[in-house]
DNA sequence: CTCCTGTTCTTACAATTGTAATACATATAT
DNA sequence: ATATATGTATTACAATTGTAAGAACAGGAG
């Protein structure tokens, strides 16, 4: 928890994989990214090594093949990527981030009904 | 517009003091900076530079000072900063990145009232 | 006119990242 | 046993980034 490797953004794709199906081997990993990027199968390769490198990944050998686990959870890489970006632009400030997008750009009618939604659920639970 | 040019983060530290100040020169560019950062005034002499080569400020000189103006809005560039960020993150959805906040970090009531007023207003244009 | 000092310009260098190619090892088929 | 195929490991290499140091140049002091 502590201290969360750093993962790029072609990394953090493969990071998506491994969340959403480990125990996943690698030719399964490659599957899944060839399809939604166009990566070369050896790049992937790559990435899953410096995950392994980074401690973000492990794995554990089925004979010869590679089966990978995260070691980080989503939801934690996530909340801090959230405070780095809110951090940077916005001062840390959530309504900030909101209130530009609104006003910059054309939010969708799903959108703002979910918010208003998540909003006053919040409002219940509080009051 | 079209196509922004990629800001580093310690470049985007330096593109905010000219957003803030602009124009500005060298000297004062580095007293602000050198207030909020530990950086050495060579690094951030560097950075001035890079933008420059980026497309993302200018100069002007001042006999042998040079004052510089950004050539970005910031508003273009949080905006782009913002899409890269959902969507990488939130497959673009903003109602998604507020949930994820809202369940894994405390949001604070400023906050929450500040989002509250947001969609209010907005749902008042609305209808 | 010359030197100093402050500015800018050039160069540096390691880490990270994107993007693979090539080499090596081993299980399986023959 | 050996060749083949298929996985993994090693190596590569340029661009970007963080972080400056050192060189060069020009304006003001004397």
């Amino acid at each position: 928890m502590s201290h969360l490797p750093q993962i790029s953004e072609a990394e953090f794709e493969v990071m998506k994989v491994l969340w959403g199906y480990a125990p996943i081997n690698t030719n399964e990993v490659t599957e899944k990214l060839i399809q939604t990027t166009d990566w070369n199968p050896k790049t992937i390769h790559t990435l899953l090594k410096r995950l392994v490198q980074k401690g973000a990944a492990t794995y554990t050998k089925e004979s010869r093949v590679f089966i990978y686990t995260p070691l980080i959870k989503e939801e934690d890489y996530l909340e801090k990527e959230n405070s780095h970006f809110l951090n940077r632009f916005y001062h840390g400030s959530i309504s900030g981030m909101v209130t530009n997008y609104m006003n910059s750009n054309h939010i969708s009618d799903g959108d703002l009904d979910e918010l208003k939604k998540l909003l006053f659920k919040e409002h219940h639970e509080e009051s």
